[in-house]
DNA sequence: TAGTGAATAT
DNA sequence: AATATTCACT
């Protein structure tokens, strides 16, 4: 099977993409092909372009989250990475790019933030800046031990194989509403600024958040995500939804959840009134527990 | 002096 | 547009 693909890529196509998607070893969907290594990494010439291949990107990113962006400079993430042929200058570059994309998903967030202080006394200004976007209030207050709240993501990183960012990734126009949002970070490694961990026990997370197509490449190409396909991982999305409504309706003075905005006044009377409720409470104002 | 992030060049 | 190189800075 895995040699009938690979004389049809061979026969239809000598591209380098082909050959990075017919490799022979299934866990290194990068091939060699002449002046690359097994990265992707050009070495027989003395000036060398890396090719930030999907798997590539993927270590890159994995590394980046392993050390956490605070910790994420150049020459770790490279150690990390254990790529031959690697320079600190291709990884500085590279990190370069997936900063730009970041601030271009959290431009509030980011814009406050970055650059970075240069002194380290001062960068542990900000600790533990995550990888990916959070709700604006998750990223400096403190969240109950072990709450986790799950991760933004957007519309598919990835698309038939082609990298795609920035711009046509994130349309300005875009609303938030059509972004997505993923428990299961980890399936969406290979997607510019977001998190990577290990991931849950099913092989393919599948919340009804990722109904819409927020699918990492290896997500879309490896499994039939949608809807969930089970009871219990129906149950498991309705439990993740009610925390954060839980949340929100617990601490209505934090910001709302995912990005959304608070209903209006006028919604909200409308609501009450439509159950029964005419009368309410004058606000106190600046007195909620902290 | 080495390493960094940002700016600039290719 | 993606990546390399340069530069100012710590």
């Amino acid at each position: 099977m895995v040699l009938k693909a690979r004389v049809i890529c061979l026969l239809i196509s000598r591209s380098k993409d082909c050959l990075n998607d017919c490799g022979g070893d299934a866990g290194n969907p990068i091939k060699v092909s002449g002046l690359k290594n097994s990265h992707g990494v050009k070495v027989n010439r003395k000036k060398m372009k890396v090719d930030w291949t999907h798997e590539l990107h993927k270590k890159f990113v994995q590394a980046v989250e392993q050390l956490g962006v605070d910790q994420a400079i150049p020459s770790r993430i490279l150690e990390l990475m254990k790529v031959e042929g690697l320079t600190r200058h291709n990884v500085a570059s590279h990190l370069q790019k997936y900063r730009m994309h970041r601030r271009h998903i959290l431009p509030r967030e980011d814009d406050r933030r970055w650059p970075y202080p240069r002194n380290p006394a001062q960068r542990s200004y900000y600790p533990h800046k995550p990888v990916m976007a959070y709700p604006p209030y998750h990223s400096n207050q403190t969240l109950p031990a072990g709450q986790v709240y799950p991760a933004w993501g957007s519309p598919s990183s990835y698309s038939a194989g082609v990298q795609m960012w920035g711009p046509h990734c994130y349309p300005a126009w875009q609303p938030t509403e059509s972004w997505h949002w993923n428990p299961y970070p980890a399936m969406n490694a290979d997607a510019w600024g977001c998190p990577v961990m290990p991931p849950p026990h099913t092989a393919c997370p599948s919340f009804p958040q990722n109904v819409s197509g927020f699918q990492s490449f290896d997500a879309m190409h490896n499994c039939s995500c949608g809807m969930p396909h089970n009871s219990l991982e129906l149950q498991q999305a309705e439990e993740v939804i009610d925390e954060v409504v839980r949340e929100a309706i617990s601490k209505p003075w934090l910001p709302m959840p995912l990005g959304l905005k608070p209903p209006s006044t006028d919604s909200v009377l409308t609501e009450l009134s439509k159950q029964g409720i005419s009368t309410v409470p004058p606000r106190i104002n600046g007195s909620h527990p902290r």
